[in-house]
DNA sequence: TCAAAAGTGTTATAGGTACACCCATGT
DNA sequence: ACATGGGTGTACCTATAACACTTTTGA
């Protein structure tokens, strides 16, 4: 291995020629968390061809000559979910050597959190079957997937706390108690409803509706709805929530 | 721009032929933070070639065709410090399309934080100038390198509060002053002696020596040294610094 | 004996935890 | 009327912040 060199100098500089560096890929691959009747999942595509057929994997894609990492993830999402305007965040980056039998493919990893949904229909263009799995029961993947899928669990973790991350996950309009429950699923833990609400008392991005629950057999709850922007700039502040 | 298919099937899959997708490269660029007078300094070189020449930039290098990123990276560190065993992380990976005047480029940021130290002979070799930039006053830098700086220095502070990172910035044996001086530098806050030293009473991964200070014109410190695998196994028990 | 920083103790208060209790609706 | 979950209040207790005080060294 030659000495180092700082970025592109000109070939002459490599004992390996600089065209070498070009032979190689990026992809980016999407988690796609779900929430669904209390429980936490995950979009799944079962592949239709070599390598790893018929292994379940996440979703992605190699990144176009001509298109960003965060435009391709988005394309990624949207072709999958017809969902537009949901908050992505990069995870990490995995770069093994041997990751990709077909050749040197590092690829970038996202994360997204989606209100549950039917899958677009253009989706099963993509690969033999589109699925959505419980995080607590997940198949063999292919490539590195396991790790990634791993790597993104735990970082969600952290961005519901501190990110809009959650912000397309709940209905339009949404309870406290919901917005609990999704904090519990995802954080793994339980809370106090009392306390709970007292913690959120005078957030300024939730709005209180004048509207209720309609046909519950108990007391109806209030509706809120989030408004984006005041969480935006709430957080901007330095907010976090401290569950 | 074609449907969407899924990770490499085959070039009859793609509009675009596959190999077009192997046309672009990806490098490591190293944040490395320095600690020293009080002052939070990072390591710049200044270019000596195009693009950018004689501009101010992080250190980096393309990564060769059978290196892993966590390899390029240390290769990076350890060519500009000679320091080693001092750990790293992944900040994050940045990939607009137009960011390297040469060619698609993406660059994969990683971060280290060691101790002031003199640089390495070598150094000299990778640039016009290798020098230690106060964060305060950084000058105009190459690329996205700004970019890149200022997303590192937002991540180290939550780095330094989680993560083993700070683990190489301070002496073998240093004093709980000294530990809390860093704290504040990087954090960017004040601290009580009192209560600091209160929250790290008991803490297991600060061994206490039977020595002290000498030749200072006050009563002498005691001095403290770093239990490394102790604070690796309270990391994973859930410990996290709550300054 | 003085300056300077190490190191420890004390107290008031804010915030969290646990829990009890009432409310509104469908059956 | 009662079951069910919505919604609120309170009392205790602990963690924290602010500050005062003692200790040990070199000059």
């Amino acid at each position: 291995m030659p000495a180092s060199r700082s970025l592109i100098q000109g070939d002459d500089m490599y004992a390996i020629p600089i065209r070498d560096f070009f032979k190689s890929a990026f992809s980016v691959d999407c988690v796609i968390f779900g929430y669904h009747a209390g429980e936490l999942k995950v979009l799944l595509i079962q592949r239709g061809s070599e390598p790893f057929e018929n292994f379940w994997a996440l979703p992605g894609d190699l990144v176009y000559p001509d298109e960003d990492l965060d435009s391709a993830a988005n394309r990624v999402l949207m072709d999958l979910t017809s969902l537009t305007d949901i908050p992505i965040r990069q995870v990490h980056t995995f770069g093994k050597v041997d990751r990709h039998p077909l050749g040197r493919v590092i690829t970038v990893a996202y994360l997204a959190l989606v209100e549950f949904t039917e899958l677009s229909p253009h989706a099963s263009s993509w690969a033999r079957q589109t699925r959505w799995h419980p995080i607590s029961r997940i198949p063999r993947l292919a490539f590195d997937h396991k790790e990634i899928l791993d790597r993104s669990v735990l970082d969600l973790k952290t961005l519901v706390l501190t990110e809009d991350i959650w912000s397309k996950v709940l209905p339009e309009k949404f309870t406290l108690t919901q917005f609990q429950e999704f904090f519990e699923c995802v954080l793994n833990k339980r809370f106090d409803k009392g306390n709970f609400r007292k913690k959120l008392s005078g957030a300024p991005f939730l709005r209180q509706l004048n509207e209720t629950q309609k046909n519950v057999s108990h007391r109806p709850s209030l509706l809120y709805s989030l408004d984006r922007k005041k969480f935006q700039s709430a957080r901007a502040k330095g907010f976090a929530f401290d569950f």
